[in-house]
RNA sequence: GCCCGGGUGGCGGAAUUGGUAGACGCGCUGGAUUCAAAAUCCAGUUCUGGCAACAGAGUGCGGGUUCGAUUCCCGCCCCGGGUACCA
């Protein structure tokens, strides 16, 4: 009996095709499981063996829920608006539909391949205008959404107060103000320009080394009439809701950083000679008796009447050439703190004293307040500038007993941590906190500022708004018009979807405008009244479509809504959410805020979509270096016993893990290792290799392993010789007991690595034994079927059953089954295994004392030795210490 | 610099969370089968010494706690990811 996988294989897929195994019935009356698979940016290449990694586990445990009578939601589809397509629309004049459709044509081939349950009844794709009609639907509430901080709460534009002195001043500015409020905004923006990509892009797709993650080239500031989101007003929403998930900590801490709260106070400053107040941001309002100098921003609005006489043309100098320097520059650490004196000094609150007031662009205009007080005893930035300006540095917090105390007091050193603080006391002004620690220096001091009017605590978030428009064809329409008026309106719900025209040319404006502009027919509309207006040219960024995609698949063929309500309710949350680390804070933070929106209007029932987030690590695969440390592509190495050579030098060769490249020709495609192998072994084998969460190589001789698995496994059980109408062997029952209880464990734990190796030493048992009970073997059947689900259902008609068995109960452990009587310890002395005996468990400690002592082989460690203690733990260990 | 992960045989990785380190798989060695090979089956395989029984060493490094540490604590080193003048 050969295991003929590719008979097998495309048989059973057309019959979960054709009976529609995997559509999934609304059923309230059954507990839900929702298990979500990232879904994929339909790409020209077609999968690699990264992809079905989150899909075969995901696959794995919904095969497994609807085996424990779960109602299991799994569905996938295409996150198909991007770049890619747009390119190649502009080269070849292809419509991007076409190409789009072609990629998700062969990514579904693909992945039906692997024998994933998917019910492809719903099926999504973010370019059908059935889909963007409700992604168009969603930018709407958002824009008629604003934020009310008081309740913490997204509420409708219709219920916002405005101010009567607002009000009094008439419609323009009534809507001006309503506009300030809006979640979504149209305004001016200082954003990143990719010149090479023609768009803009959001500050997180800009790499730190200031390249465009997209294409790697560098970006340049720009000034552009763009749309952002406010979804900094959701901060502390965003952050709050982290606690109740299950998500890993790393991922949590990556958007807590993010977010990135501090708090602190505002401080005013009184300014010499001058009538305005400096106020600053400061998470250290204690360590106010050091400052000894100020800093602001370049671009802070006071500079210019800060600035005196005889500093201004070092100061417009300066200003001017961080202008002109690009962010990269100005958070470059390797270089050094740059600044001007202004000439005019500020007065310390605390005591009176006079500071100087500095520029430099080390201070950001976008965060706080583009000002700060500078401590350089108790902060390094500030610290390194004290230095190299030789501006004094007082140092205000003895850390007591720390090595370079004498150093710190002295402020040739900084000091950032906790201590007690000198020098902190003024009759003055009536601030005295020497001797308190940090935490009540910062408590009181607030108190003081406060009760003086002249600060108060603030928290402030690294955050900013979301820059939501691209100029871009290939995505979803705003469905906004700017009238020649003036006026912004957007289009009507009853004409949604606003579809995209077709182009002759896809080559954007120069000036920075999308391709949408030559559509002149689609561009230019007139209302009933003759007042033209002209429809928003840009398109939103990829994230939208990604953003609520798991809410459409619960009901995508809705024309009348965005969801059925009772549906919504009965299937979210998202129970387990599966995919790569690399959506940490983008996508991941974009559909938390959208999704908390939506909640706030009352259109989901829950305030997270995710209840529980799992990061496949990535697959890499091996590549080959020189001894001069490049590269060499896999199709260049030959092996010869063991070692690497190079085809054409006969160099050896090192042989390294890399990532999947095109250029070191090592990427690995499914359907290669489907026709070698059949998706059995390729989704065995994605399982196989370690932890689903860790990164790791692929290595085609592991995929042999789990062949000869499923190759051994079919000999033998599709071998009627085998199968026999008996009562089961003792060892035989014991051993699939304890298998169907790890698997089962295993699975529940996303460890299947482990439960596929339980599998593995069950069938080496069997085969060892020789044959095996129909019973058991149909057992086998079932706990193999969600990992090998082609080659179990084989087995399951092979046992007589006309129905497939993706609904057939998971079997139940049989604990009797499992009960030991005796265990064999491991026999140590100070620590040592020394040799094992079988001893019974039901035995008191002073037996089992003496049955070891009773052994020939405890005399032999005990020569001329005393026993100082015995330790025995009952089903683990007896350990002897002797000396 | 800071925040997360992670370092275990020739390789991918196990270890019920403090109790026999190396499960399972790959590779390798020997044997069976075969004219031969592939496939298959059986045995062995952490390192060092020994024919063997056995002994010693061993989970990145150095300490510590413990009868007992891959697991807990302290101090380092290396690799991966994130972040970067956020006051």
């Amino acid at each position: 009996m050969d295991y003929n996988f590719t008979e097998i294989e495309p048989k059973w897929q057309k019959y979960w095709e054709e009976n529609k195994t995997f559509k999934t019935i609304d059923d309230f009356s059954k507990s839900k499981y929702y298990i979500l698979d990232m879904f994929p940016y339909p790409s020209g290449a077609g999968l690699h063996v990264g992809h079905p990694e989150g899909y075969t586990a995901t696959d794995i445990l919904s095969r497994y829920k609807r085996m424990k009578g779960f109602n299991v939601l799994h569905p996938m589809g295409y996150d198909a608006f991007g770049l890619p397509a747009e390119q190649y629309a502009m080269q070849t004049g292809t419509h991007p539909a076409t190409t789009t459709q072609k990629n998700c044509d062969n990514f579904r081939r693909q992945i039906k391949a692997i024998g994933l349950s998917y019910d492809w009844d719903r099926e999504i794709n973010t370019t059908d205008p059935r889909y963007f009609k409700w992604t168009q639907w969603i930018f709407k509430q958002l824009y008629n959404t604003w934020f009310d901080h008081e309740q913490q709460k997204g509420r409708p534009i219709s219920e916002l107060p405005v101010p009567e002195e607002i009000i009094a001043e008439g419609k323009e500015a009534i809507n001006k103000y309503i506009s300030q409020k809006r979640l979504a905004y149209y305004d001016n923006a200082q954003v990143w320009w990719c010149e090479s990509c023609k768009t803009v892009c959001a500050n997180e797709e800009v790499l730190t080394d200031g390249a465009h993650e997209k294409c790697g080239n560098q970006v340049i500031r720009k000034n552009l009439k763009q749309w952002l989101l406010r979804i900094p007003h959701y901060s502390e929403r965003l952050l709050d809701g982290l606690d109740g998930l299950d998500w890993p900590t790393g991922i949590k801490d990556m958007q807590r950083n993010w977010i990135g709260k501090s708090t602190g106070a505002d401080v005013d400053f009184e300014v010499e000679g001058l009538n305005e107040k400096l106020r600053v941001y400061t998470t250290r309002p204690d360590t106010l008796f050091g400052a000894t100098y100020m800093v602001i921003a370049p671009e802070h609005k006071l500079v210019n009447a800060i600035v005196t006489e005889d500093q201004k043309e070092a100061v417009e100098k300066y200003q001017t050439a961080s202008a002109l320097k690009s962010d990269l520059d100005r958070t470059d650490l390797a270089k050094e703190k740059t600044g001007v004196f202004t000439g005019r000094y500020a007065i310390n609150p605390v005591n009176n004293q006079p500071i100087p007031i500095w520029v430099a662009d080390y201070v950001l205009m976008g965060y706080g307040t583009g000002a700060i007080m500078a401590v350089p005893a108790h902060d390094t930035r500030d610290f390194e500038f004290a230095k190299q300006f030789n501006i004094p540095i007082i140092c205000i917090l003895d850390p007591k007993e720390v090595e370079g105390r004498e150093e710190i007091l002295a402020g040739n050193k900084c000091w950032y941590e906790d201590g007690v603080y000198i020098n902190s006391a003024s009759d003055e002004t009536g601030l005295k906190i020497n001797g308190l620690n940090k935490a009540e220096g910062i408590k009181k001091t607030v108190e003081w500022l406060e009760s003086k009017n002249i600060g108060r605590a603030t928290t402030n978030y690294k955050l900013r708004d979301w820059l939501f428009s691209r100029q871009r064809y290939w995505g979803e329409p705003f469905p906004v018009i700017h009238w020649e008026d003036g006026e912004v309106t957007l289009v009507e719900d009853e004409n949604l979807p606003l579809e995209l025209p077709a182009l002759e040319k896809y080559t954007p404006g120069e000036s920075g405008e999308s391709p949408l502009v030559n559509a002149e027919e689609w561009l230019i509309v007139t209302d009933k009244n003759g007042r033209k207006g002209r429809r928003e040219t840009n398109t939103m960024p990829q994230w939208a479509g990604s953003c609520w995609y798991y809410l459409r698949y619960i009901d995508p063929l809705n024309e009348k809504g965005i969801f059925d309500v009772k549906k919504e309710q009965y299937w979210m949350p998202v129970d387990l959410y599966v995919g790569g680390a690399e959506h940490a804070v983008l996508h991941l933070l974009y559909s938390r805020f959208w999704h908390k929106v939506l909640f706030d209007l009352g259109i989901v029932s829950t305030d997270e979509p995710f209840q529980k987030l799992f990061n496949q690590g990535m697959i890499l695969a091996f590549a080959y270096e020189a001894a001069n440390g490049s590269k060499v592509s896999s199709d260049l190495v030959e092996e010869k016993g063991g070692k690497y050579f190079h085809a054409e030098t006969g160099g050896e060769l090192k042989q390294i893990v890399a990532k999947m490249s095109k250029s070191l020709k090592n990427v690995v495609n499914p359907d290669d290792v489907i026709q070698k192998y059949g998706a059995d072994s390729l989704r065995l084998y994605e399982m196989f290799m370690g932890p689903l969460d860790e990164r790791k190589p692929w290595a085609e001789k592991g995929v042999k392993g789990v062949f000869n698995f499923l190759a051994r496994a079919y000999r033998f059980f599709a071998d009627t010789t085998n199968i026999v109408e008996e009562t089961e062997d003792k060892e035989i029952a014991k051993l699939l007991h304890q298998t169907i209880q790890k698997v089962e464990f295993d699975i529940e734990h996303l460890k299947f690595n482990t439960s596929i190796s339980a599998l593995m030493i069950f069938n080496n048992l069997v085969i060892k034994k020789g044959k095996v009970s129909k019973n058991t073997a149909e057992t086998f059947a079932k706990i193999l079927a969600p990992f090998a689900p082609h080659v179990a259902e084989e087995f399951w008609e092979f046992y007589g059953h006309k129905q497939t068995l993706a609904y057939e109960n998971w079997p139940n452990v049989d604990k009797g089954l499992l009960v030991e009587n005796t265990f064999e310890y491991p026999v140590s002395f100070n620590g040592k295994t020394r040799f094992m005996k079988e001893l019974p468990l039901n035995l008191q400690i002073p037996e089992m004392e003496r049955a070891v002592l009773a052994d020939e082989r405890t005399a032999k460690w005990l020569e001329e030795k005393q026993i100082r203690k015995i330790i025995i733990v009952p089903g683990r260990i007896i350990n002897m210490v002797i000396g």
